[in-house]
DNA sequence: TTATACCTTTCAGTCCACTGGAATGTTATA
DNA sequence: TATAACATTCCAGTGGACTGAAAGGTATAA
């Protein structure tokens, strides 16, 4: 199938799905005899497999490893699952740090009149001395 | 006082302190009789400005409009708290795709045995076709 | 005096993950 | 047959926020 049929069923453009395989994510596809690209079953799964694990927030060089560990068959799963440990902790790190500056601007909102007055103490905030 | 010092006051690299006046973040500082740029106490507040909102995760865009608000005594403080309010929402956006990636990947981690076995539950969900 | 620790400018590079555009070839449809 | 809608390659650009390096001038301490 050519690269836009993959494209539709993946929901990755071409010009995304090419540049996977230029940065050698995605294995270098069959090709037609016109010389297009000619993707197998096995293509889409690969493309689905890095979507899904870029939709977790996988960087694409985690992803190059959870892709080689997937084809590996001696892999040992502890291996996914230390990936997949490191990647929770810096997304909780990152939601930990997202909560406390929504807190903080709450806060600072909930103090702001947000009238026509000029004095705000988001400002007056930000220019505190801290 | 010279750019070092500055630097050291608000825990600013000297090279961003000249980036962002070069982005007409900051205003151009007074210069010495030697051409060392000379900052006044206001522009370390200006720079402390910065800092508090790049920390509450503004973008150096909004930084500007912040910026501009500060010193515009006219300003409306409505204007403020919806740019801040604008900025929550974003904030909040983020925290709840991060807590749903962060609550399927501990899903998976926690049905992944994570031994030797080849068998790993983080891959199959990965290259499950949904 | 010499070393080193500052300062200046300008331009270019980094990171990440694409995205755009030009120039050209191929296939499908009216 | 014309034309639109695909495909190809290759190179360059985007965005956001810096960071590095080169090539020089200046100040401070031993």
């Amino acid at each position: 199938m050519n690269i836009s049929k993959v494209s539709k069923l993946t929901g990755v453009t071409a010009k995304t799905i090419r540049y996977y395989e230029s940065i050698n994510l995605m294995p270098e596809p069959a090709r037609a005899p016109n010389g297009y690209r000619d993707y197998s079953d096995k293509d889409v799964d690969i493309l689905k497999f890095i979507q899904s694990a870029r939709k977790m927030g996988f960087p694409l060089k985690d992803v190059g490893n959870l892709l080689e560990l997937w084809q590996d068959k001696n892999r040992a799963s502890r291996d996914v699952r230390d990936l997949a440990k490191r990647h929770i902790e810096e997304v909780e790190t990152r939601i930990q740090e997202l909560q406390g500056i929504r807190d903080t601007l709450k806060n600072l909102v909930d103090c702001c009149h947000g009238d026509d007055r000029p004095d705000c103490p988001i400002l007056n905030n930000f220019a505190k001395d801290t």
